[in-house]
DNA sequence: ACCTGAACACCGTTCAAGT
DNA sequence: ACCTGAACACCGTTCAAGT
């Protein structure tokens, strides 16, 4: 999915965008200056739009291999019988990397639920994982049937925006156990 | 806390602005354009600026009143033994006003969290009648008592933000639900 | 005491001209 | 095939000048 310029220069260029938004990024959040992402990296605004006509684009091109990551890692917990633990861990891993940039929640709920996003496609591989593994931790019965995946993601996004906003220490954990209260919960 | 100018005209120009930013805040959401707030009200942009130094300032002045309401709410809820559902349905009016504009869910968090925000009296007038509400809901034995008011309403406020992002039918009352699940389940 | 609006600094986005 | 950078439209914020 993601795009390979052919000329040497273009490559140069595109990773060289990548690499100097994920500094600018993780400095000031989703929302810095595509100006200065453009300046630093030494290129002209053009040639950013060029690679990446969207903010949203430059976001995907940023966390395709970290939601990839998380696919493989809820794959990875399949092996063993899969627990309410092992659940909410792989929920954790799901809130630190959507916390990756201030911003970034919205993007990633967004790509989950919007087909026209540029993070749809990597969105929809994570969620794929996420599936799997709730599927086997209901039919471990070790969480309820009764409550979508989609769901689960949506407010873990939500959980993942609240620290980023207010932070708190201990707070994502305490916010992650209801959530976990709520999955294991018998109705 | 609401500041009442001694002019006649200072007044009617800071109702007109909370006017106008309302219908405009409403239509596009709380970062729509200052400049076009001042420009339909019919006041130089210095006018606003005087009156709302910032963009938090008339949030507050527009929020105060709905935030007073929630604390009355939460009040007149503890006549009764307040259940499960109480709390349930108090929180419901607490996401759903919240969610009055589109960027309000913000606010109301970093509200509730920091004291420099404008918004923080009145969030904190309104965190009060929560803190009642659960006291006596803990009390009747509906809730949890090891899960602190703030963490509710924050974990609310980032469901009033899910539903902002990414709507869907029905999903406020799903996500809501898992609250009153990890809420009502003993641990 | 309050209002006006020009001025400054900055940004997103497009596109004609170049190599 | 790709890059450059000027051009356009818009915005947030301040502040000297007015009434």
């Amino acid at each position: 999915m993601s795009s390979a310029p052919r000329r040497a220069d273009a490559r140069r260029n595109r990773a060289r965008l990548l690499e100097t938004a994920h500094a600018l990024f993780a400095e000031r959040g989703t929302d810095a200056s595509l100006e200065e992402v453009a300046r630093r990296a030494g290129v002209a605004i053009g040639t950013l739009y060029r690679h990446f006509p969207t903010r949203e684009d430059l976001l995907a091109g940023l966390f395709e291999r970290s939601l990839q990551e998380l696919a493989d890692e809820a794959d990875a917990l399949l092996a063993e019988p899969v627990g309410v633990e092992d659940v909410l861990g792989w929920l954790r891993l799901f809130a630190s990397h959507s916390g990756t940039y201030r911003g970034l929640p919205r993007s990633v709920l967004v790509g989950l639920d919007e087909e026209g996003s540029p993070l749809h496609a990597s969105c929809t591989r994570m969620q794929g994982g996420a599936a799997r593994l709730f599927a086997a931790a209901r039919a471990a019965g070790s969480i309820r049937a009764d409550v979508s995946t989609e769901d689960v993601l949506a407010i873990v996004a939500g959980i993942a925006w609240v620290v980023e906003q207010v932070g708190g220490d201990g707070r994502a954990d305490r916010l992650l156990g209801l959530v976990r209260d709520a999955l294991a919960a018998v109705r």
